[in-house]
DNA sequence: CTGATACAGTGACTTATATCACTGGTAAAA
DNA sequence: TTTTACCAGTGATATAAGTCACTGTATCAG
């Protein structure tokens, strides 16, 4: 059972009979950092929680554009998998892990049977859906009232928050990319926070001073 | 039981037994058009199923903007009074009616206790949960990778859908504001739609020839 | 060491959108 | 009727952001 004592840790709230069954119904696999775990228009037929690492979601249009919509961590789950079961094209989603990852893959069926077998099953996924929608709404604020360069500071704060640290590993034309701008524009902006003390800009990595 | 026939009507996948505890725990009410049932930041005890009418969900920041998300029509239910139920004042939320409307009110400790009850209740949640979730990436999308006139044109025909009619009863004033843009550029956009015959615009209403 | 490659900085320019200032028209209120 | 308020049209201008073209500079492969 070292397999459901890993989950309980990450966890905590799931009931141990749920771990043992998932144990039994559930894939875990190891996935290297950089992986494409969703590809936008794919038919998906299970769900993912995240046991370790650290996965990012976004969104992508036919044009080669994408748009940065959350990250998954370890104890979250994928709003998205549980909603696009139906296997919907029009949602163009995407994820990939940006660091090394351990998923758990549990199969739509269960998933759903699980739902009157186990409340604690039940209220994670409600809480996963309450929490992704929250981010999204977060998400869609950011785009429709703020400017870019309050853009990309709620951007960076949110890489802080996640990642725990203050030195973040990511290029200019990364964010640019996510952010659905161009890498000269991110560039200026990031000069002009560099200038008020705000950042400090290293090649490869960005550093949070004062945000 | 002419309650729950009527919710029947609308709501067809309901179990009989559901409506019938609906006419029991849940509250019936007629509410005129233009009446405010979320103020951003409200705590919110109950959840709403649109039984007739129109209902307009839309997002306002601090600063007196406000920007559309979704329309609820007869049959829908509201995913927000679902996951804000929690009181998180992070989600500055607000819901109009548009039209004349009809809303059932469900408690929430109701809500979850049916979810384990009755099977189509359980659907219906997560089915909501779904149908709101994509239309909220939609959302995102147009304002994330479209042009103010693409934009214009989504949010006309998303409008013309909804209500089933060609003439829109709506200012530029109005679209400006859902679209947290100015009036003076919807003006200039509809003028350019109208020239290729997209439309006809007409004083309080804009006609759809071809979209 | 040498080239190749990717990251970053920057000036010049274009474009989309926002803002300001004003006009005229319609409809309802006084 | 006159007045007022709201809707819509439009030119001029400002600003944010995107695009183009170029430079410098680390890093890595050969």
């Amino acid at each position: 059972m070292v397999f459901a004592e890993s989950i309980q840790k990450k966890f905590p709230g799931f009931e141990t009979a749920l771990t043992e069954q998932m144990e039994l119904d559930a894939k875990f696999r190891q996935i290297p950092a950089g992986t494409e775990l969703i590809r936008p228009g794919q038919f998906i037929r299970s769900t993912m929680l995240v046991l370790d690492g650290l996965v990012k979601v976004y969104r992508e249009d036919g044009e080669g554009n994408e748009f940065f919509m959350y990250y998954l961590k370890p104890g979250d789950g994928c709003a998205l998998s549980m909603t696009c079961m139906v296997g919907q094209e029009t949602s163009n989603i995407a994820a990939k892990t940006v660091q090394d990852s351990e998923i758990i893959m549990v199969p739509l069926e269960k998933m759903d049977a699980w739902m009157n077998q186990y409340k604690s099953w039940y209220h994670f996924v409600v809480k996963t859906y309450r929490d992704r929608f929250e981010e999204l709404l977060q998400t869609l604020d950011s785009v429709a009232f703020r400017n870019m360069d309050e853009r990309l500071e709620f951007y960076l704060k949110r890489h802080y928050k996640t990642l725990g640290s203050k030195i973040i590993p990511i290029t200019h034309q990364e964010i640019a990319q996510e952010l659905n701008s161009s890498r000269e524009v991110i560039s200026r902006l990031l000069k002009k926070m560099a200038e008020r003390g705000k950042v400090k800009l290293n090649r490869y990595n960005i550093e949070i001073l004062d945000l």
